[in-house]
DNA sequence: ACAGTTGAGTTCAAATTTGAACAAGCAGTT
DNA sequence: AACTGCTTGTTCAAATTTGAACTCAACTGT
């Protein structure tokens, strides 16, 4: 091979359109968090996704591949929601060398002073400015891209 | 106003697939290219912004906001990208405070050998994978999105 | 039981990002 | 010219993020 496949504008359209909406959306979640309730997004999100978990806890490492952030990024994290009593750390039960995130009933209630604003600004900014079709098109094909992304992390088919 | 409209299952599914893709992608890239270049996306996009604007110069303010960085943020990245050679400062010829950000040679020379690496990653990793509705869909929606967010910051119909 | 590997979390220093405070320049008024 | 108010870009300290090195625990095969 050699030439490159260079992007159409249409392909160019999508790829502009979406990496801008979504470092716009983020920082914008982002400011709307802070200032409403003194959390980041990323710290909405360990919440979000502690207290759907059972028990209210979750290993670190699944946490952050489910976040999305490096190991050592979520620790610093956990350590400063630690101290802001939203979470707590406990050995895991079967491993001891794991280690569970739980959130406190403070987190929750915190989550749940938070969340109808968040959700009203995620409206604002994203879903209600989508049409349905959109919005369909954006589930399912951004879905895949994340699968796919998140796939090569794995089994690493690395030919 | 009072209760809350929260998302119902299709709209989460719009919105988990939009943040997780939109995080997983620049991270993604990121790494490609700093693995390729030693550039990061922010970088690059600065490179790019650059060579595309006319005499490959640009107001620092303008290119903070194009590329969405703070203003302090980009100061800093152009002082790295100084040291690296690839881009330059001068002042503004008609505003004594204007500060213009301009591609050096070398900068344009990094960008043309990082360009095809990056946009075979920016089509393997998303733009390949959307069937072309769904980019579609991308760019028009999200487009959209963009433009709106861009929008309130400006005249700000704060109501 | 014992080396050899792998996995989980943490630690640490370095790089980056953020936001507030600042120094200057520009424009409009008086 | 002096006064006022905005815009530019930088500086600085604090917060966050990153990646590599490290510590233990868990698992493998012998």
């Amino acid at each position: 091979m050699g030439h490159t496949n260079w992007l159409n504008e249409e392909e160019m359209n999508a790829w502009i359109a979406f990496i801008s909406a979504a470092t716009l959306v983020d920082r914008e979640l982002d400011q709307q968090l802070k200032e409403d309730m003194g959390l980041s997004h990323l710290q909405y999100q360990i919440l979000m996704t502690l207290n759907r978990a059972e028990a209210g806890a979750m290993r670190m490492t699944e946490l952050a591949e489910r976040i999305i952030n490096s190991k050592s990024g979520l620790t610093y994290q956990i350590g400063q929601m630690e101290k802001a009593g939203l979470v707590t750390r406990r050995q895991c039960e079967w491993s001891k060398s794991g280690v569970l995130a739980e959130i406190t009933p403070e987190g929750r209630a915190t989550l749940e002073r938070a969340a109808p604003g968040h959700v009203e600004a995620v409206r604002e900014i994203l879903i209600d400015v989508l049409t349905p079709e959109e919005r369909k098109a954006v589930a399912d094909g951004l879905g895949r891209v994340r699968d796919r992304i998140a796939e090569r992390k794995q089994g690493g088919t690395c030919w």
